[in-house]
DNA sequence: CTACTGTTTGACGTCTTTGTCAAACAACTC
DNA sequence: GAGTTGTTTGACAAAGACGTCAAACAGTAG
């Protein structure tokens, strides 16, 4: 149990900061929820703002490794399946780290596009072996043409968005205030069907 | 052309707001961004919680009226593509709208919850409308059986989140940021697409 | 012209928040 | 035990933001 006081407050500087954004959070509330006193934060990050930026780049990180999903070895509907998973697991998981994201992209923060330019201009990412496995599949017959791109967006849209939306969404549907799990688990489900049968190109019929 | 001062007081607070959130809005910033002095925001307006409180009510409603879309006198399919159509149209006017929303919900804002809870109590709501429209069509045999809530979150979510995260969009797709107008529109086509042909019983072969 | 009402202005006080600093403390070495 | 390095603490200084106020101003009615 060693105190790893920069470790600590990495952790309830992420914690406040999703709560109250960059600016509603107070280096106090930070301090406290650390369990220090508030100079020390002055002593290992020498500025709110650093702390914010150290805070943001490992979030980003965090963000980017979302995409690094396992394939699904057996046609697109199992590597569709996997993805939103995975993917609504990860945010799940880790909310505030979605939270923050949107939160970073309606500020339109500077640091945001260097760090998302930087991300996009390595080779290897993630985001495009989805792309390519979707652009794959289509050339492949295996679903309907539809454009790659926003196909991404359509689903990373329905396994994000009814997290940084939640008041809202538990206030429309009862299931997700009284057994968040398993809407968690109707979400992925409703998901999957609806987006894969409108990529199949033969319909299963069930009427 | 009128002064209107209240008027303009308003709608510059609404940009502030939207720009920077609650805490990182400046009293001054929305002062020069009207083109008045400070004091008379307190003259109009008590305090910046009221300021906040008098706006976050106004978003609130022009978001509720979001939901009220023409039904699409066609079956499902025009139902829906008109939904979508006018939530996307709606959401692009009215960008602040949208991010105020999300960041509210982010928030976690009790105003948020209060008038969440007392639109939801009125009956005739336009949410419940759309609601029951994919209910009927579901008994009617006209779509697959999917989770009413569930769709409506899926399309909303289709519909919102691009705009809430622009800047990264706008870093994964070149149509984005070359010609917006025309990444909207096919952002409708696509949503309508992907969406209905996973809820139509008889898929359309094109193979 | 005067009085009255509602609006606008400049200046001020108070409180909060950040960031700094020097002194205390702890752990480890010689 | 004395010294050194790195960490923690309490107190302080400076800046910024909100909200208030009394005085100036404009328009209108009598």
């Amino acid at each position: 149990m060693e105190p790893d006081t920069e470790e600590r407050i990495f952790e309830a500087a992420l914690r406040v900061f999703a709560r109250k954004g960059k600016d509603g959070a107070r280096m106090q509330e930070i301090a406290d929820e650390a369990g220090i006193h508030r100079p020390l934060l002055h002593y290992y990050f020498r500025t709110k703002q650093q702390l914010y930026e150290a805070v943001a780049r490992r979030m980003f990180l965090q963000f980017m490794e979302t995409f690094d999903a396992p394939s699904g070895r057996g046609g697109f509907a199992d590597t569709l399946r996997a993805f939103i998973d995975h993917y609504v697991d990860t945010v799940h998981a880790h909310q505030s780290m979605a939270m923050w994201m949107v939160a970073e992209n309606m500020a339109g923060n500077p640091l945001l596009g260097e760090m998302l330019a930087e991300a996009f201009a390595t080779e290897g990412s993630p985001q495009r072996e989805m792309e390519q496995a979707i652009e794959r599949s289509i050339r492949e017959g295996e679903i309907r043409p539809v454009d790659p791109k926003q196909l991404m967006l359509t689903v990373v849209s329905g396994c994000v968005f009814f997290f940084v939306a939640l008041p809202t969404v538990k206030m429309m549907n009862p299931l997700a205030r009284e057994d968040f799990e398993a809407f968690v688990e109707q979400r992925k489900a409703h998901l999957f069907e609806v987006l894969f049968h409108g990529l199949s190109v033969r319909e299963v019929s069930d009427a």
